[in-house]
RNA sequence: GUCCUCGUAGCUCAGCUGGAUAGAGCACACGCCUCCUAAGCGUGGGGUCGGAAGUUCAAAUCUUCUCGGGGACGCCA
């Protein structure tokens, strides 16, 4: 349905237009004098030049076209020549009511449905998931989430780092502890094992061991790069172990990811392009896009615009190998002709942002993307410790996902328990609940761009802009539900009975509720789920203040009462919605 | 050196397609549970929006310069 801002500028713009000016000065905003309004216009002042008339001429001219408005209660002109509007109740409880009534409150999903890929993730195998890893799945998740409810079409990509160096490194390592594996038997003719020959910890435990070695060991570091060689060239035992080493990797990540409430539904790694380079390299040399230069070979990515210097983006090393711009090309021309998307969006630090555009700018003109399709670089800041230096561990060591995430939780059980009484089992249950929103939330209520400062105490806390606070108010709205129900009320039976507010918090709760489609549509074009969070933030004070004046179970006008249910019912609905598009949940009791 | 980015209250952050007295939260000081979860609600003090100039009727917001933090700048990604 139209937004309602929409419809508040289309009145005004009708009104401009018979009070015989232009149409589009009748703009409405949200007001940003609530003491005074609810919207305001400020097309007079933006036409007096124009019109040669005084601003508050034009504003009086205006609001005396909006005496008889069905949407305004009052349309004042006030000087300089402010339009200050006022709502009609009967109007905001009707757009509520409507709102209840749709699939997705009021939201319209995009005419013009695309397929969009979502790189985002990133992490390596056989190392653990730490908090470097973080804010790619969150961000990445929430904007997957965002754009599909919006209606287009989107596909989740890990991109996994599962080719170069690390995996000879680890083979050659494990070649010495396990020298008698039959994967390092060249005359080997078997099948071979169906069990990996090492568990997930030991494989953890390998990588970090055998990558310090290599910078210290020559020979060792010889060594590994020939396991690489082996791998790459297809030798059958190297294939067999990698496959090991991906599939008990892989597993232990999704079940890191499924934790995080991350999902992805590709799980293609940089091996998939592998087969892939020879020949796209060839075709870039034939187009004329690729030469040799400084002994490695280039495509120029300048373009007449620069204000600065891009360097050519490297498609192969001097010494013949492939490096990640290639890689990250051939994962292009892979998309476009599995998936064909219409836009790919890469969620990764923001300290990438010039590699990303030369590999852009390289895809652009070699032609492995359309004209049309879209690539976009959405970078994401650091994540700080309280210094507001990269967090660390207090040893100064790179934290593990599984401990941070660990130690959230247990500060969650904590204050569960110190507030009510309940089981340890169902503390902590809530306890992953609540701090999975704690720490996302806490992530994504600030801009992605921007650098932000990881604090577990603020994150945890139920007071101000947090996620458990965003929780808190979801469980008392499904509190009161669930005792209308055990006095014999369905809840299902007022769903649409929504009605004109009776008091200023009911009216600003309605008003809030009515931005529903605007924030996400914004948050979806913009990119920028922190726009929802300051969305669900501004909804759930405006419940907390609603829920204060209002006795909701004790009314006793039963028509009155069965209209507030259906007005709870509604904000528990786009609270969780929109949640889930944030990526977590509220649990039924905290 | 060149380019990018950020600089808003003691702290953490919104606002930035220009509009009326610059907003939240935390912290601090008060007040509110015979009543639907007080993990809540309310009241109060606190800012020359890093600085300067310009554009405009109007600048935190746009332009230029400047200071400060962070970052990037062909064989890492």
């Amino acid at each position: 349905m139209e937004k309602i801002i929409e419809l508040i500028s289309d009145e005004m713009k009708n009104a401009f237009e018979q009070a015989g000016y232009e149409r589009e000065l009748g703009k409405v905003t949200l007001s940003n004098r609530p003491d005074l309004c609810e919207y305001q216009c400020n097309g007079a002042m933006a036409g007096a030049k124009q019109y040669k008339k005084a601003p508050i001429m034009i504003a009086n001219d205006v609001a005396a076209k909006l005496s008889d408005s069905s949407i305004f209660a009052k349309a004042e002109a006030v000087a300089p020549g402010f339009l200050n509007l006022t709502l009609k109740n009967e109007f905001v409880g009707a757009y509520v009511k409507k709102m209840r009534a749709e699939e997705k409150y009021g939201l319209e999903e995009t005419t013009k449905p695309a397929k969009i890929v979502i790189d985002y993730g990133g992490p390596n195998v056989a190392k653990p998931l730490h908090v470097g890893h973080l804010r790619s799945a969150i961000i990445g998740e929430s904007v997957k989430r965002i754009a599909r409810y919006m209606g287009h079409n989107v596909i989740g990509d890990i991109h996994l780092g599962d080719w170069g160096q690390p995996m000879g490194l680890i083979m050659n390592e494990l070649k010495i502890r396990k020298p008698d594996l039959v994967y390092f038997d060249d005359n080997y003719t078997g099948e071979y094992p169906a069990e990996p020959p090492f568990t997930i910890s030991e494989l953890e435990d390998i990588y970090p061991f055998a990558s310090k070695r290599s910078k210290e060991d020559e020979a060792y570091k010889a060594d590994a790069m020939a396991c690489t060689y082996k791998l790459q060239s297809g030798v059958k035992g190297y294939r067999a172990l990698w496959n090991h080493i991906i599939a008990v990797s892989v597993t232990d990540l999704k079940r890191n990811y499924e934790r995080l409430n991350v999902a992805f539904d590709l799980w293609n790694g940089e091996s998939a392009v592998h087969d892939l380079i020879p020949g796209m390299v060839d075709d870039m040399k034939k187009g004329g896009y690729a030469y040799v230069s400084e002994g490695a070979l280039v495509v120029d990515v300048k373009e007449e615009a620069d204000t600065k210097e891009i360097p050519p983006c490297m498609i192969l090393k001097s010494d013949g190998a492939a490096l990640y711009n290639t890689t990250d090309l051939a994962t292009i021309m892979m998309r476009m002709e599995t998936e064909k998307p219409d836009r790919i969006i890469y969620v990764v630090d923001k300290r990438q942002e010039l590699y990303f555009d030369q590999v852009f700018r390289c895809a652009r003109k070699t032609k492995l993307v359309k004209d049309d399709t879209e690539l976009k670089f959405l970078g994401f800041g650091t994540m700080n410790g309280k210094d507001g230096k990269p967090f660390k561990t207090r040893e100064g060591g790179v934290m593990r996902l599984e401990s941070l995430i660990a130690e959230i939780n247990e500060e969650m059980f904590r204050k569960i328990k110190e507030s009510r009484d309940t089981s340890d089992d169902e503390a902590a249950a809530t306890a992953q609940v609540v701090g999975l929103a704690a720490l996302k939330y806490g992530d994504l209520s600030n801009q992605a761009v921007k650098d932000y400062i990881f604090d577990i105490d603020r994150f945890t806390s139920s007071e101000g802009d947090t996620g458990p606070y965003i929780l808190y108010t979801i469980v008392r709205i499904k509190s009161i539900l669930a005792k209308y129900r055990e006095s014999g009320k369905d809840v299902q039976a007022v769903f649409s009975d929504i009605k004109a507010p009776v008091n200023d918090s009911e009216k600003q709760l309605m008003m809030q509720l009515a931005r529903y489609n605007a924030s996400i549509e914004a948050a979806c074009e913009e990119y920028a789920p922190h726009k929802i969070c300051a969305y669900i933030y501004d909804l759930a004070n405006a419940f907390n203040h609603f829920y204060h004046e209002t006795k909701i179970l004790t009314e006793e006008d039963a028509s009155r009462k069965a209209g507030w249910i259906a007005l709870l019912a509604l904000t528990r609905d786009v609270l969780e919605t929109s949640i889930d598009l944030l990526g977590f949940s509220a649990p039924d009791r905290m």
